[in-house]
RNA sequence: GCUUAUGUAGCUCAGGGGUAGAGCACAUCCUUGGUAAGGAUGAGGUCGCGGGUUCAAUUCCCGCCAUAAGCUCCA
């Protein structure tokens, strides 16, 4: 992700905000720091980025946390020094000798080159201005622009240290990356500070835990969640409202075993492409015995799976052979396409533990997934329908906040399946249904499926993470490599075309960000408790009892505190569960057949009969409002 | 997978070479109170797991597991 922001502030650096050009410079004054505190400091890039800016900085010390006071101390001399940031523009000869010298990313002349500066220098193209910036004794090669003084970076803190890769290139040497932010003012960076303290509170992971809605055990395994009661009402609301969607635009629902032979993944390529980010095949247990017996080793075992001597199974990782085989079961005419195969489809993927995190990125999943196949004619207004689609369920959600991103093909890579022709009519297509759609798409090249491009809406999480949720592919390349067909009309054998769509992508990380964007207050069709009766005294808990036997009988998941708190603390706990509505009941209620209604955000809505409040919340959650 | 941190009660965290503490939650009892915390008592821990150093390890060292941020990756 950072490769993508350090693309775009490449592209935008002539552009650079206000705001962008006072971090780059503050980049320059935590530079100008760590090489007086540490001269043998190697600098890469420092670059603003969203949020803040950080500089990549190698070095025989590690940077900790612990050394940021120090750090930040020599960057308020710095900044107290004032100096003015002086753009000198040289020659490429004149580079190359301070960078041999040492003398660029320092505050000195140095007995080693300026490695990583040397390496930048010899990538400018010939011809293109090549510009060194000043402040005071560090030089730096920068194509800047800076403001004016040092003593511009007034309010800035350093944030965190990380590692990267030179250039974001695994195959590179680990740099250290120190993250701070800069604001024009104490006052903004205060706000910014605290802006991040409160997204830290409507973490999934933090909520999730708080609302008992997931949990993840050491002794399952990571990345493998849990849903607990509470998520499964809210996970089962969710299924539940995109069945209906899915019954009323003709879809069909299958189920498909979360296991397949080896074979079926040879035909689709993900066996044995993709081995790696799978779980390990198992194979037979004739086979596992009969090798046993021959004291193979690990090696027989493993190769065997990967040529095909020995049968095994795989977890599934998608579910598109799966659907495949559904659709080959039948002689197809061009009559009946599209067939639209639906599935909540749990898939298995073995993502590196490091990219595990919440419900986000796990390694088991479920995907509401479904797949079309049509004949060529008819995979425009199938794009469409499938786009409609997923904004439907994000605005029912009132998830508008999101990205939408045509996700291509890198022409440079070899890891996609199917013919360029293929590929082509795939990426048209789409291109022509998000104008169609009109919508605002940004191109990303790289990003597509190995069979296929996709358009992929994705939204942000608390600490500003990128994820895909809904998405909807257009697929030439499956239907070659199973060889599907049906009969046109000119009686004729014929190649459908395949859509995989999936308007919330995965219930897991749909879910995640789901709670973030709530912050937990689930509108209230989906809260897991949506009432909470909470009698005055105990000696009202009886009427509560039958206030809470009519909400039931109504369909309304309701719960009654019925301890020896006294109302103040009911409520505190009803709102801190997040519940919608409270039914405060006490002689008056009681005497006059009526419920007093408080809402967690609206407050005290006053007084009702229980019929009254039954029929409104009722309508609220059948038309699933926000 | 890599770098850097972190891991103590269900949760949030304090502590520290001599086998542990707080608040909340929980249990029991008292209280029956009108819109975000009534009171008392009590129970609860192999200090992530496994090795090592030591008379003694939860504390120091090593390995592993898990979590977090970032990188890389994400069919």
């Amino acid at each position: 992700m950072a490769e993508k922001t350090d693309r775009k502030t490449l592209e935008e650096r002539h552009g650079m905000s206000d705001l962008e050009r006072l971090r780059h410079s503050c980049a320059h004054v935590l530079a100008t720091a760590i090489a007086r505190i540490w001269p043998d400091a190697q600098f890469a890039a420092g670059p603003p980025v969203e949020g803040g800016f950080y500089y990549d900085v190698d070095l025989k010390h590690r940077i900790s946390t612990e050394d940021f006071e120090r750090i930040e101390a020599e960057m308020k001399k710095v900044v107290k020094e004032n100096a003015t940031f002086v753009k000198v523009v040289v020659t490429r000869e004149e580079a190359m000798a301070m960078a041999k010298s040492g003398r660029l990313a320092s505050v000195a002349e140095r007995k080693v080159e300026s490695v990583f500066k040397l390496d930048l220098l010899n990538e400018i193209p010939e011809g293109e201005e090549i510009s060194i910036y000043q402040n005071g004794d560090f030089w730096d090669l920068c194509a800047g622009p800076h403001v004016g003084r040092t003593g511009n970076c007034k309010a800035y803190k350093l944030m965190s240290v990380a590692s990267a890769f030179y250039k974001g290139d695994k195959s590179n040497p680990q740099l250290q990356r120190v993250y701070g932010t800069c604001f024009p003012n104490k006052t903004q960076l205060n706000e910014h500070l605290e802006r991040l303290e409160e997204a830290k509170k409507r973490d999934h992971r933090k909520l999730g835990r708080e609302l008992g809605l997931f949990t993840f055990s050491e002794v399952v395994g990571q990345g493998l969640p849990l849903w607990k009661p509470k998520g499964g009402i809210v996970r089962r609301e969710l299924q539940d409202f995109i069945t209906e969607e899915l019954d009323s635009q003709g879809y069909y629902q299958v189920f498909t075993p979360h296991i397949g032979k080896l074979d079926l993944y040879r035909t689709s390529g993900h066996f044995p492409y993709y081995e790696e980010s799978q779980f390990p095949p198992m194979a037979e247990r004739d086979a596992w015995e009969g090798l046993a017996d021959e004291g193979a080793d690990c090696g027989r075992l493993l190769n065997g799976l990967r040529t095909g001597a020995i049968e095994g199974f795989m977890l599934k990782p998608m579910n598109c052979p799966h659907h495949i085989q559904i659709f080959a079961s039948d002689h197809r005419s061009y009559r009946d396409l599209p067939v639209r195969l639906a599935e909540f489809g749990t898939v298995y993927r073995w993502e590196q533990s490091g990219e595990l995190g919440g419900l986000t990125r796990v390694r088991s999943f479920t995907q509401d997934d479904a797949h079309l196949f049509c004949t060529p004619e008819q995979v425009a207004d199938e794009i469409q329908g499938c786009l409609g689609l997923v904004k439907k369920v994000l605005g029912t959600l009132g998830m508008e906040d999101y990205t939408v991103r045509l996700s291509l093909r890198d022409l440079e890579s070899d890891k996609y399946v199917g013919s360029p022709e293929n590929w082509e009519k795939a990426e048209d297509a789409l291109r022509e249904a998000v104008k169609k759609m009109g919508v605002d798409a940004i191109e990303e090249p790289g990003e597509a499926a190995f069979y296929g491009p996709k358009i992929d809406f994705v939204v942000k999480d608390v600490i500003g993470r990128d994820w895909q949720l809904g998405t909807v592919q257009v697929d030439y390349n499956l239907p070659e490599r199973f060889d599907l067909s049906y009969v046109g009309s000119d009686n004729k054998p014929h190649r459908p075309v395949m859509i995989h769509r999936a308007p919330f992508g995965s219930l897991e990380r749909f879910t995640g960000l789901l709670i973030e964007h709530f912050a937990g207050k689930f509108p209230t069709w989906l809260a897991p408790e949506q009432v909470r009766v909470l009698p005055i005294s105990q000696q009202f808990n009886e009427a509560g009892q039958k206030a809470v036997e009519a909400l039931a009988e109504a369909g309304v998941r309701v719960r009654m505190d019925g301890t020896g708190d006294k109302v103040g603390a009911k409520i505190r706990l009803a709102r801190l569960d997040r519940v919608p509505y409270m039914l405060v009941l006490g002689a008056r209620e009681v005497e006059n057949n009526e419920v007093s209604v408080r809402h967690r955000d609206r407050e005290d809505l006053g007084t009702q009969s229980l019929d009254d409040f039954v029929s409104n919340i009722r309508e609220e959650i059948s038309k699933r409002s926000l």
